[in-house]
DNA sequence: CGTGTAGTTGAGATGCGTCAATAGTTGTGG
DNA sequence: CCACAACTATTGACGCATCTCAACTACACG
C-alpha cells in the first residue's frame, strides 16, 4: 500500500536507494530497456503520455518547438535521471537523444494491474517528478534576468555537479543545444566560453571537454 | 488505499472535482484556513517544507530573491490553485501575498497518522503538483527567447484564461511583479502595454484593469 | 491639500542577436 | 595517408531591443 507519508518522504528528498528496474523490484514493475541513436526522437510533443523514462547511458533533451524553427530546451537528462513526467494525457514536450543513448521506459499502466502498488515505487517516481519540478523552477529563474555570462557559468557549474567525473566536463550536447537551453544564440555561448577561457577560469582541451580551473571565480560570475 | 492508477489518472488530467477541505474529506484531512495581508510572507525560501497550500481568495506569488535585490517570480497562484510543492525538506521558493488573500494549508504530516490515505486525496495533490510542473515548463519556455511584446501578450492571455470573468482582467499584481515574472523591467512592461493600447488590442479602464479588445491580434503577437 | 507610491514616458547606453566570414573537426573514399 | 566535403565552432562588424537613468504624471491616503 502506498500512503502519503512515503510520498512526502520522497518529496522531502529522503531518497531511498531504489532502482525502478526488474532486478530490484522482483519482477513486479519491469522497465523496458531501449536504445536510441543520436538525435532520435524518444517521444513527441502531443504523443500519448503512456510512460516515463530513466536514462541509463547518454544524455536526453526534452524540448519544445516553436513556429519559426525556434526551439527551447526544457532540460538535459543525465544517466540516472528520470524524465517524461508530463501533466495531461499527452506529452507536452518532445524528448530526443542528444547522443547515442539507452533509456528504460516504465509504462504507467504496468503498475495498476491489481490496484495495489509497492509504496517504495510510488515514493520514488514522485521524488523524481518533484525533482523535475525543481529543475524547471531553477531553469526559469536562470532564464529570467541573468546575463549571458551568468547563464553559461551557471550551466557549467550545474553540469559539473551532475557529472560523474570531477576532473572535467564532457559535454554531450552541441553549442546549439546549450544556446537553446540557456535562451541565447550559439554565437553568444561560444563567445562567452572564449571569454572564460581568456580569463583562465576554464580550459578547453577539446571543444566539448571543459575543465574548470577557477571554480570560485566561476561561482562568483554565476551568482 | 492509494494505488498508481489513481495517481496516473490524476497525472493524466482526469481530474475529479474534489476539494481538499474538511467538508469533503469527512474531517479526515483538515485544511487550516489562514489570511494574509498584502505583501505578507506565507513561507520563506529555506523554511521547513511542512505544508502545501490552496488559494481561496486573492493572489499569491512564489519567488526567489537574488543578491543585488533582484527578484524572479516563479508563478502567480489564483483562487482554486495549489502551491508549495517543493522538492526537499526545505522550501526552495518564498510565497507571498500579492494582495490581501486567504489560503488553506495542508500539513503533509496530517495525512500519515495511520499510514493509510484516501486515494482520491493523493491523486488530487499529485495532479496539482504536476500542474505546477507544467506551468514551470511553460514559464521557462516563455522566458527563453520571447520578445517583450510576446511575453506581455502571452501573460495577458494566460491571465485571461485563468480569471473567472471574461469581460476584463483585474490584475492583482503591480507592474513590478509582472516585470519580475516575465524577466523584463517595469518600464518595458509599461511601454508594451501602452503599445498594445495604442494598437487598439487592449483597453485600460484603470491601470490594473485590462480589457482585451482584439484577442486574435493578441494571440498572433504571443505566438 | 500635501505627501508618498505606482505608473508612464523619454533619451541615451549597451548587451545580445543577426549576418557573414573564417577556422577547426569528423568522416568518407580514393 | 591524403583530399575533400560536410558539419560544428569561433570570431568579427553592425543593428536593434531592452535596460538604465531620469523626469513627469496619476492616483491613493492622511
Amino acid at each position: 500500500m502506498m500512503n502519503l507519508s512515503t510520498v512526502k518522504a520522497a518529496a522531502s528528498g529522503q531518497r531511498r536507494s531504489l532502482a525502478l528496474d526488474r532486478r530490484e523490484t522482483g519482477g513486479g514493475a519491469p522497465g523496458l530497456a531501449i536504445r536510441f541513436a543520436q538525435d532520435a526522437q524518444i517521444y513527441g510533443d502531443g504523443d500519448e503520455n503512456g510512460s516515463f523514462y530513466k536514462v541509463v547511458a547518454g544524455v536526453v533533451r526534452t524540448c519544445k518547438f516553436r513556429i519559426g524553427g525556434r526551439r527551447q530546451i526544457d532540460a538535459f537528462h543525465l544517466p540516472g535521471e528520470f524524465f517524461g513526467f508530463d501533466a495531461g494525457d499527452r506529452h507536452s514536450l518532445s524528448a530526443e537523444a542528444v547522443c547515442d543513448c539507452a533509456v528504460v521506459s516504465y509504462r504507467w499502466r504496468a503498475f495498476k494491474s491489481d490496484g495495489e502498488i509497492d509504496d517504495r515505487l510510488a515514493a520514488q517516481f514522485f521524488f523524481h517528478a518533484m525533482q523535475n519540478l525543481r529543475r524547471a523552477q531553477d531553469h526559469a529563474l536562470l532564464l529570467g534576468h541573468y546575463s549571458a555570462a551568468q547563464k553559461v557559468a551557471a550551466f557549467l557549474i550545474d553540469m559539473a555537479s551532475r557529472a560523474s567525473f570531477d576532473e572535467f566536463i564532457d559535454l554531450a550536447m552541441a553549442r546549439h543545444d546549450i544556446a537553446d537551453y540557456l535562451g541565447l544564440t550559439m554565437e553568444t555561448v561560444s563567445r562567452t566560453l572564449s571569454n572564460l577561457e581568456r580569463a583562465a577560469i576554464i580550459a578547453r582541451p577539446t571543444t566539448r571537454r571543459i575543465r574548470i580551473t577557477n571554480e570560485q571565480a566561476l561561482r562568483r560570475i554565476s551568482s
